[in-house]
RNA sequence: GAGGGUGUAGCUCAGCUGGUAGAGCAACGGCCUUUUAAGCCGUGGGUCCUGGGUUCGAGUCCCAGCACCCUCACCA
């Protein structure tokens, strides 16, 4: 927070201390603002209220063979670069779809409008009319005829010149401290424009997502972020306050509970995407709040599930890439062929050579001893298959994977598997070595849904912090009877990661969670 | 949580075994009406992340802290 206080300086809050402090202003800033004195002096304003362009700067150059020379048009963008020659002078301006070349001279836009122009700098927000012509070095310029400031920059954009040469883009002191972009994302997205073509990607595979879905009948709804109980998922909560009603409430981990009512409801096909929050680690392939699609599905079974992930992440790798085949991290990842299946027990032996189907506790942790793992004194067999799993298989399933067919211990909400005792139906999908996907047969059976919540409950009560607990409603709910259905949840943030070669998943995130910033 | 790395001008970075801070770009002033990493001449610009310590003297050495990055651990 801060407020303008004429040229020597800013009242700045700290926001963690609440200490208002005097703040000098840099001679770059006392410069910036000494120029908006002056443009206020000839101008009235230096902030705009509407502007109204005909063109876009790619359309301009795009269409530029069909129109030919001296075409008007008006355009709107920031200027990005800036190249003085007296009383005339070439610059860029970038707007929604890219950059094209301007070049105002006195004896065209006016002195008074080029004497505006001289109090200019590189990221203002500018509008101009002008015609298109082509020059001596064959790039597409607009000559202006009017210019006008639509909004005054204050602070100094990182510069980041670039050159054409041999066709390749070629960039110098990019912006790139990571810090700093993740903080000032704004200004990582003006400057570096893979950035912002990202999110783009971005915003196309989530829409691509969503359309498939409704194109295969399944509605999209929105559940509770604010829950009594939290559950669908192992991991620690956000707790927060309700002032009204004094109580807790917990920010979501999961969508599921809430969808499968939906189901018990008679919807056949719901999905939602939404970000949930988890109170964990944070790391690469981890932010706090994240975003999950899941879906819920009446009488298919994790069969069913597997074949439509395959189906939507190829369709949707069509539709916004044109291509199944990704670079990722310097392997190729194919979506194009079927994924492979494997059970989870067989993974485990494969990779490990430890063979821990039907084995006892003591059995199991001698077995992953032995394997070099090292386990707490209260692991269950859950903890232990899991360690195993994350040890041997998980780091090298580059390639989609699915590995079925997971212990009971591990999967509370997913039904019994049909053949084989202690086993569930479930799957997860695997890719670049990253949990992509989890999906199963869900449970519908009342009783034994809630025999196994009360096993988590008392997990619970041995302190495990992530085991589930009871929800009396959705167990009420079941009760009701809910048809036989398949259930996915898919993390968005992560198929971006891998869609769009990102090695971090801040680089996918916008405003990825950052500790506050010390001021 | 452990180990490693980084933090110097608006941006990107130099700065040796301790001697009071430098470059390129950007900025400011001057010249320049087809330039494009425009050019030429000139000028200014720093809480060297923060706080302690050692020392005649600390960007540099020591201690503590903060932020970010990497690896590992934890965590579905």
């Amino acid at each position: 927070m801060s407020r303008r206080t004429g040229l020597t300086g800013y009242f700045v809050m700290n926001n963690l201390t609440g200490e208002v402090v005097l703040e000098p202003l840099s001679d770059l800033r006392k410069q910036r603002l000494e120029k908006l004195n002056q443009i206020l002096e000839k101008n009235r304003t230096a902030y705009a209220y509407q502007f109204n362009q005909t063109d876009f700067a790619q359309h301009v150059i795009d269409g530029f063979d069909e129109r030919g020379e001296g075409f008007d048009v008006s355009l709107s963008g920031r200027l990005m670069s800036l190249r003085r020659m007296g009383k005339a002078s070439f610059g860029h301006l970038m707007d929604n779809t890219g950059r094209i070349q301007i070049y105002v001279k006195t004896d065209q836009v006016g002195e008074d409008a080029y004497e505006l122009f001289k109090l200019l700098d590189i990221g203002d927000v500018i509008g101009i009319t002008g015609s298109v012509f082509k020059t001596k070095t064959g790039e597409i310029t607009v000559v202006a005829k009017t210019l006008e400031l639509l909004a005054k920059t204050l602070r100094p954009l990182p510069i980041v010149k670039e050159k054409i040469e041999d066709d390749e883009k070629v960039i110098y002191d990019a912006f790139k401290d990571k810090e700093l972009r993740y903080r000032q994302r704004y200004v990582d997205l003006i400057v570096n424009t893979e950035v912002r073509d990202l999110f783009v990607k971005r915003s196309k595979i989530v829409s691509a997502m969503r359309r498939f879905l409704e194109d295969k009948g399944f509605i999209e709804v929105e559940t509770p972020v604010l829950q009594p109980l939290y559950g669908g998922a192992f991991a620690r909560p956000f707790v927060t306050h309700h002032n009204a009603l004094d109580m807790e409430l917990y920010l979501r981990i999961a969508d599921e509970l809430y969808l499968k009512r939906l189901i018990v409801g008679g919807f056949d096909g719901v999905f939602e995407i939404a970000k949930d929050f988890r109170n964990e680690g944070m790391d690469r392939d981890h932010n706090p709040e994240f975003t999950m699609m899941e879906l819920y599905v009446a009488y298919r079974d994790y069969n069913y599930m597997m074949d439509l992930v395959e189906e939507m992440i190829r369709t949707l790798c069509e539709n916004v890439f044109r291509t199944t085949e990704f670079s990722y991290q310097d392997q190729v990842l194919d979506f194009g062929k079927p994924w492979k299946r494997i059970g989870f027990f067989e993974a485990i032996r494969e990779a490990s050579g430890a063979d821990c189907f039907g084995k006892s506790l003591n059995e199991l942790r001698s077995l992953a001893e032995a394997k070099g793992i090292e386990l707490e004194p209260s692991a269950n067999k859950g903890n232990i298959l899991d360690a195993l799993f994350s040890a041997f298989v998980e780091p090298n399933l580059f390639q989609p994977t699915f590995i079925l067919d997971y212990p009971i211990e591990l999967s509370p909400l997913a039904k019994k598997h049909r053949k084989t005792p202690g086993l569930v139906e479930r799957f997860e999908g695997f890719v670049g070595g990253k949990e992509l996907c989890n999906a199963f047969s869900e449970l519908n059976d009342p009783m034994d849904q809630r025999e196994r919540l009360e096993a988590q409950a008392a997990l619970r009560a041995e302190g495990d912090e992530e085991a589930m607990v009871i929800d009396e409603d959705y167990l009420r709910a079941l009760e009701f009877g809910m048809p036989p259905t398949a259930g996915l949840g898919l993390g968005i943030d992560r198929l971006t990661m891998l869609l769009t070669d990102a090695p971090s998943i801040r680089d996918v995130i916008l405003f990825p969670h950052m500790r506050p910033e010390n001021t």
